[in-house]
DNA sequence: ATTAAAATTTAGACTTATCTAAAAAAATAT
DNA sequence: ATATTTTTTTAGATAAGTCTAAATTTTAAT
């Protein structure tokens, strides 16, 4: 039995694990989590006698296959949790993440696998990232920045960076949302401006605009 | 802020003072939420303190009017997610309950009135008890015994009393589900036996049966 | 009206998850 | 190579929620 908050540091060292090939620091998991050192200490030596991680004094920590396997089961459903959100219940966004962070710890096999079946296998939640599949198998992220297609490619926006209510404000009044298509009409190299189409009408983007949306090809 | 515990205390004592119209024992919610009155007796001073409930020492307790909204608030998450369990993702209505106590402890209002929105605003659960409004009023369940159902009346299964595998097993021999039309066709005073008509074909029922199984009148 | 039984409360202890402050180890700088 | 800084761990405290065992109050019985 794995209580909510050991679900919230695999999640953290799971994420932080990704980053690099070493071994996660106690100080960068305080961080993530909002919590002191000290408290993390005290979870790490609880989660090695569960033999969730690999735990060694002032060495960091790793998900051993359990941990892992553990953790991508949370963020699983917390991800098919966001598609639910915003698919079926008109979430944006911006709005769904407390609510997925609450519903992540649910504890159902069966529910996990209807949701996954009702919202039809998704593959990405609703900001671009992979949901893991039930073995804790996760494809690769397709999303790349705006600012990095190329000239006349087609492409869709599937979330963004900055998520602040100026940034989304903008989007908004340019009807650039979730799924819109998106074609990059020219690229300017001097300032790394472009030009793109949205439903048919033209728009002149920045680079630092660019650079906060998430899109994939198609 | 209302804890989970303090959410399941204001449930258990919600459910049991609509029983009678006197306080609620100590014992009582002790049993209902399988714990010792010991504990019981620390959680009701400390929901005093919140003004949930009016507690006197040996007295037992009632809700207050914020502590009666905050359980219909919990109930009526509760109901609403069966509803979801049982419509959306072909759970049985023995199979929702351990899932259903999760659920209603998750935190926002938008996901409540939007997943009610979203299951076309349903009145009652899958067992045919009523589900509280915004607002948490409830209209009195229609639900009856089908023992209580005159000759030559249509009704249609909304619960069962007893949901032993047993039970279940029973109606599911006989095609007897939730929403199933049945008619009463004869009822024997000696026995309080009956026959009912279910898609076209007879079935001859004990009284212990027909003391089982909640209906809605047509 | 006492006494016995049942219900309830208090007192003190335990667990989980957190914190602060101090100690220890590792990394960095001179 | 030693001193300083940073990181990490330990020790002890706190809050929520629970428990056991003992004390108190209420209810029921004679």
């Amino acid at each position: 039995m794995v209580t909510l908050s050991e679900e919230n540091y695999l999640k953290a060292i799971y994420h932080l694990g990704k980053l690099g090939s070493i071994a996660v620091s106690t100080n960068a998991i305080a961080e993530k989590i909002d919590t002191k050192a000290s408290s993390v200490t005290d979870m790490l030596k609880k989660l090695a006698d569960k033999n969730l991680v690999n735990y060694k004094k002032y060495q960091g920590v790793n998900l051993t296959e359990e941990g892992r396997l553990t953790a991508a089961s949370v963020i699983r459903k917390h991800r098919l949790w966001e598609v639910f959100l915003v698919d079926k219940l008109n979430f944006s966004w911006d709005e769904v993440h407390d609510v997925a962070e609450q519903l992540e710890h649910i504890k159902s096999e069966k529910l996990i696998n209807e949701l996954d079946s009702f919202l039809a296998f998704p593959t990405e939640d609703p900001h671009g990232d992979p949901i893991p599949d039930r073995e804790g198998n996760l494809n690769k992220s397709q999303k790349i920045f705006l600012s990095q297609v190329n000239q006349s490619v087609n492409c869709s926006c599937v979330g963004v960076k900055d998520s602040s209510a100026n940034f989304l404000k903008y989007l908004d009044k340019n009807n650039i949302a979730l799924g819109t298509d998106i074609q990059v009409l020219t690229k300017e190299p001097f300032d790394e401006s472009m030009t793109i189409k949205i439903n048919d009408s033209d728009l002149a983007i920045s680079k630092d605009i660019a650079n906060n949306i998430y899109v994939k090809i198609n």
